[in-house]
DNA sequence: AGGCAGGCTTTTA
DNA sequence: TAAAAGCCTGCC
């Protein structure tokens, strides 16, 4: 059905933002999304409209969230002043059309494991052959098959061997770590939805192979915790170069991670995917 | 205790 | 050869 969406969406954007890693632009402006065991084709038609292949129950059911319309970006984005700070300004004008999406906890947490010191078409070539490795074969609303992420079960079923043929290298004992820490209730995402979230990064960071930027990627991507704020090397360049002085959290929360998703993809458009910080640290 | 160096792995340019 | 949305272990 197509659907009219007044508030920001760019889906190219948020192909791009490095939160998704199953998104794959499959005709001009038509993208297949894959999360978890469901599939979706989205068509931009121009304008505001857009084409949802599949029903208005499902939009409401599923899409919706994962989409987080529900929240309102442009006032988000309405809250950064140019004058006081011009450049998380120019990020949001110049990134408009990111939302941080709701996707899946466990997904969330192999996803950012398996990125660790990986460009994004690595992650996602690795990410694909596990799903094709052990995920579960379905077919989607055009007849074409596509495979679910797989359940902690079955990657715990998984040897070294056929970890490693998906091109995860070193990082497969976290894999297979994380899949028994989830059989075992170690990865828990309504625990962990009651906790602050200090002792959630404390929690999460228990397991093997999730250090802070991984579990700050869980948060914000997997538990929609809008303020949790994932420091990789580009942020940390950002934050050195721009906020020399400091980086006004207080004044960003609760959307802390938000703002940062714009930052990220801004400074890497700015400075190229592949080059160095200007002035590195 | 907390910071730092070195190792881990593979793909891409 | 270097760099890529890091983290672990061991050493100090």
């Amino acid at each position: 059905m197509i659907v009219s969406i007044s508030d920001d969406f760019d889906p190219r954007k948020i192909a791009e933002s490095g939160q998704c890693f199953r998104w794959k632009l499959v005709e001009n402006n038509t993208w297949r999304i894959i999360s978890a065991d469901q599939c979706i084709y989205i068509t931009s038609l121009g304008g505001t409209d857009y084409l949802f292949e599949c029903d208005e129950d499902t939009i409401h059911s599923l899409w919706e969230n994962y989409f987080d319309f529900p929240l309102n970006y442009r006032a988000i984005r309405a809250r950064v002043s140019p004058e006081t700070d011009s450049f998380l300004y120019d990020a949001t004008e110049h990134e408009k059309g990111i939302r941080i999406l709701q996707q899946d906890p466990w997904e969330m947490l192999i996803s950012f494991i398996i990125s660790q010191n990986r460009n994004i078409p690595a992650i996602q070539h690795s990410i694909e052959s596990l799903a094709e490795m052990c995920g579960e074969l379905k077919t989607d609303v055009r007849g074409e098959p596509f495979y679910s992420f797989p359940s902690p079960e079955a990657i715990a079923l998984l040897s070294e061997q056929e970890l490693k043929a998906c091109r995860v290298g070193y990082r497969w004992k976290y894999i297979q770590a994380a899949a028994h820490a989830a059989l075992h209730g170690d990865f828990c995402p309504d625990f962990f939805r009651s906790l602050s979230p200090e002792e959630t990064i404390k929690q999460l960071t228990k397991l093997y192979g999730v250090g802070r930027k991984v579990a700050c990627c869980i948060m914000l991507f997997g538990l929609h915790q809008l303020d949790a704020f994932p420091r990789d090397v580009w942020v940390n360049r950002i934050l050195a170069n721009k906020y020399p002085d400091g980086y006004p959290y207080d004044r960003y929360s609760p959307y802390n991670g938000v703002y940062q998703q714009y930052m990220f993809a801004y400074y890497r458009h700015e400075n190229g995917k592949t080059a160095p910080g200007i002035t590195d640290v």
